[in-house]
DNA sequence: CCAGTATCCTGCAGGC
DNA sequence: TGCCTGCAGGATACTG
């Protein structure tokens, strides 16, 4: 469920947090998540090793060790990345992988529904991994304005789906997404190549904004979303459109309407966005 | 190449 | 109370 915001926020603590700690130990089972989980690959090569700055590109986590190699870390839907303080702590259920680090924490991967990833790439790997490889642009790099338009150029497909789309712009999910058209005016069906430079403009600017705001505010709560130290993070972003289908648009009054594009839930205004 | 749909999973809320 | 349905912050393998 993490988007960009979420995983920037987890990247920072672990930044706090894990930077620095050796792998003493390493438990896990050979779980089939996006792709199978590794167990002895994984403790072949980070067991003894230390954690270097970890690094963010679109919504995977590059945990990087001394001497080479990194972690790859992907949290999916239902994914979460805690450090649990003591190794007597109690493990909840879908805990799939956990790395005991020598300040007597404990680094768990935990994830319910599976469709996150957890994988060891050595020196060079990272390169040709086929899901880093085709990433596209960071949504905060300050390109983005420039190239926006020539992504969405001659696109038929609602700007919505392209927006979700990773291999144009990496990081932003369903609901920044939704957001960022709600804030820019833009009906999120309407197809990406028939949108005014202006209006591109004012999009690329209002996601860029949206997802500093949430990064300011440590990501955005729904239900159950937790930082790495295992708290609640209860000073989420306040949404202005997300799941309030129904409820006045914060701008003008007018009830928000739900409709479904790319398969994803979508809440917008029909007065304020065109 | 592009657009749209189905699918992988578990948990939970809401209706009956 | 229980059972059923639909939905969930994602990515990808398919189909036309």
């Amino acid at each position: 469920m993490p988007e960009l915001p979420e995983v920037e926020t987890i990247r920072r603590a672990l930044q706090l947090h894990l930077h620095g700690r050796v792998v003493e130990g390493l438990r896990g089972e050979p779980v089939r998540l996006r792709r199978p989980l590794e167990v002895g690959r994984l403790r072949d090569n980070l067991v003894g090793v230390r954690f270097a700055t970890p690094r963010r590109r679109g919504k995977f986590l590059l945990l990087d060790t001394e001497p080479g190699g990194t972690l790859l870390v992907h949290l999916g839907m239902s994914g979460r990345l805690l450090l649990v303080r003591g190794r007597s702590a109690p493990v909840p259920p879908h805990t799939h992988l956990a790395l005991e680090l020598d300040n007597g924490a404990e680094l768990r991967f935990v994830d319910p529904r599976r469709f996150g990833l957890a994988q060891w790439l050595g020196p060079g790997e990272e390169r040709s991994d086929p899901s880093l490889a085709g990433l596209g642009v960071e949504p905060l790099d300050p390109e983005l304005p420039a190239v926006l338009p020539h992504l969405l150029a001659g696109r038929r497909a609602p700007v919505k789906a392209l927006l979700l789309d990773q291999r144009l712009v990496a990081g932003v999910g369903n609901i920044y997404a939704t957001e960022a058209l709600w804030r820019a005016g833009i009906r999120p069906d309407r197809p990406g190549g028939r949108i005014s430079q202006a209006r591109l403009g004012r999009l690329a600017v209002e996601l860029r904004r949206v997802l500093l705001e949430a990064i300011e505010a440590g990501g955005t709560t729904l239900r159950d979303y937790v930082t790495p130290e295992g708290e609640l993070g209860m000073f989420g972003l306040r949404l202005g459109v997300y799941g309030r289908d129904g409820d006045p648009c914060p701008a003008c009054d007018s009830p928000l309407r739900r409709s479904v594009i790319a398969g994803r839930s979508t809440f917008w205004c029909f007065r304020c966005q065109r």
